[in-house]
DNA sequence: TAGGCATATGATAAAATTATCATATAGATT
DNA sequence: AATCTATATGATAATTTTATCATATGCCTA
């Protein structure tokens, strides 16, 4: 007998992938992919991450499909999947520019 | 070397509001209303919460301005902000049946 | 194939988030 | 006013998430 699994239009999945967007470094990393693909190396030096941070972190953000690899010499390149993302991002824009002076106010705010 | 700060579209501001849906308490708390405003007494009971819980993550969503509060009596009734909430969960629908299987390998994942 | 980059991975320490407990506040009812 | 019900809040324990360190793997070139 499989798993009995209750359908909800939005289940626990939906948490996993508002998570993937809910922490700092991976959330720098897709800015900057915004504007251009990039190598490891490169995501690094612009951020000032350490390279296994970097590296887990994408390792995240591949398995929820925000990102794509491919090799280049001995370098892989992470581009971002636009089609998904940004659209993600610019809706949450308009509901941002509405309500961020609240947000202050929230516990689970620790450093704006 | 100065630390300089980039001006991003996208900034930490969006981090804390997809922080707000990446947690079950609230995440069930935003499924349940999205059927119909509730009391928080009526939230604990179908969510089998502790009150105080419901409480506390209930002042983060309103902060954030996904609920909104009317007094009713002695209870207040919370009422989910359809308009921007959503669309920003349809957006993630579509992302996420085309992902779904993929996360299962994902790092941040320990409990699906 | 040896050595050098580039990236990935695993284990664990450090930090951040969350739930819980105890208690406080507010409105309603007697 | 006393008390009951509903909700909120603060402090802290418990849990989860994240970064770091050490090391491994993979690709390239001499």
């Amino acid at each position: 007998m499989p798993k009995l699994q209750q359908i909800h239009r939005m289940d626990n999945i939906h948490r996993l992938f508002f998570k993937a967007f809910s922490n700092q470094t991976r959330l720098e990393i897709i800015q900057l992919l915004k504007k251009k693909p990039l190598t490891v190396t490169e995501i690094c030096y612009k951020t000032g991450f350490e390279q296994s941070r970097v590296s887990h972190n994408l390792r995240c953000l591949e398995h929820c499909g925000f990102v794509k690899i491919t090799q280049n010499g001995n370098s892989r390149v992470y581009t971002l999947d636009e089609e998904t993302i940004v659209p993600i991002v610019n809706l949450f824009e308009k509901h941002i520019q509405k309500y961020k002076l609240r947000l202050e106010n929230c516990w689970v705010i620790k450093d704006v």
